[in-house]
DNA sequence: ATGTCTTTGTGAACACGTGCACAAAGATGG
DNA sequence: CCATCTTTGTGCACGTGTTCACAAAGACAT
């Protein structure tokens, strides 16, 4: 979910719908698993059931890229493959960086997934100058002060940001001054940044909150009428006694006017 | 994003659209963030451009919780954190279990911002015998055969994958045989689920996919008219030569008819 | 060749999400 | 009590995404 205030005014980028664009990694992985078994040719029923979207979807979303299938049999792998590896930008080599390097920086490090497609991590950077030299995932990790010298040395387009939100504003400012234009933010914060770059966030306690709700409402289905479990609530008087009270933490305000 | 077969079929889960949903975790850290300095109102401007949203879309948002505001002044800081905690079903305990302490699942073990909002993370497990008993973050490792016995146990309903991809269905079958119903997924592959039964995605590879295919289109716009410094690509014979070759990773298949 | 059968590619209808723009609600000052 | 000013809540129009359903393309057998 791309969050920064700029993702393409929700324009098509280059007339590839958006959504299209967030499928195609899972098309592509789905057939690389096949052509992995040799698999000649899929139809648009069998990939769409592999990577879990429904056919008319899925053929809709191919029809973007142009006509790659064979009526009456279905698509060849290797072909499709190669389209779509080149549609995302996969045929070439991308560096990253990675900064923050702490228990989610490192593991990202470790992450296999990120070699496999054309990411190459080209560095690993921290404020720790503790940790400066310490090798993680085989790579040394250096110190912020070397931000720029690494981006610009290396053509580094895309950065990844792990460290505490309280830094990933001023990190991300950094990286974009120094020539980076996609960031991938992990940093549970809002980041700003200039037009023509793109944010993309992945935030775990987000997810878990939707989730949440979910299963709130599925709860709330069974024991259907019951008024809920949950204190009726305060509405806060109009402006009267506004009282910034606050329990700790989940506790509930206490007023209960009109 | 979520991907199981199920996720409500687009339908608005109890009058909240789901977009709606997804954003309002992000007003609620924000509003958080105004409560912690005491700020005792604020408007659906403010906290729009705190949150990384326009106005407009706030204000509807809000709309659909209840007519929360005051015109003139704008929101109660606190009992819209009240509201919003409730909505999502916060102010309860959730309890998590973590499957896969590898690398990933570690670094989730330790993310902080877990235990902040209710969620707490019951136990940790993995198939590694030589891991069980060992603290991860605290807490002992189990081994995978207790599963049943501690999402039973503890009235766990939220479980988070970080196993291999290999390993990630056979886990997930198991959890909602024992009364999961609510997934997060971060191995990269698509989870099958019964009804009833919410699976979200986290794929970073996928995130670094769609910045990809963003950062290429816009080196491809500042070089306008030049087509492409990639190889026109192959178009695959009809029936004739499928020739399954391929290169190794990143190479091209090497046909040319139609 | 011709007919049958499979599967693609897409037009058209529909559902969902977004943003504008403004009326109505309420605060505030005289 | 009235006028003014601020800010919410929402009707409406528009764009995006999804799904249906079917004509046309091609494979394959006879």
């Amino acid at each position: 979910m791309a969050t920064g205030r700029t993702h393409r005014p929700a324009t098509r980028s280059r007339g590839i719908p958006e959504a299209t664009v967030a499928r195609l990694p899972l098309y592509l992985r789905a057939l690389t698993a096949l052509s992995e078994r040799s698999v000649p040719t899929v139809s648009s029923e069998e990939l769409a059931a592999a990577a879990g979207v429904n056919s008319a979807k899925l053929r809709k979303d191919f029809s973007y890229l142009g006509s790659y299938g064979t009526r009456g049999v279905g698509y060849d792998v290797e072909y499709l493959v190669y389209q779509i590896s080149r549609e995302l930008g996969l045929t070439q080599d991308w560096p990253v960086v990675i900064v923050g390097i702490g228990n989610l920086g490192a593991a990202l490090a470790n992450y296999g997934g990120f070699a496999s497609r054309g990411f190459r991590v080209a560095a690993l950077i921290d404020a720790d100058p503790s940790m400066a030299g310490k090798p993680v995932a085989g790579i040394p990790v250096q110190h912020t002060d070397e931000l720029e010298k690494i981006i610009s040395g290396n053509g580094v387009s895309i950065g990844v940001i792990a460290t505490p939100a309280g830094a990933a504003q001023q990190v991300c400012d950094r990286l974009v001054a120094a020539g980076v234009t996609s960031i991938l933010n992990f940093a549970p914060t809002v980041l700003s940044v200039p037009d023509g770059v793109d944010v993309r966030k992945v935030d775990l306690s987000i997810e878990l909150q939707i989730l949440a709700f979910h299963e709130q409402r599925k709860a709330g289905e069974e024991a259907e009428g019951e008024p809920a479990a949950v204190p009726p609530a305060a509405r806060p008087g109009a402006s009267a006694a506004a009282d910034g009270r606050k329990g700790p933490d989940g506790d509930v305000p206490a007023v209960m006017p009109a």
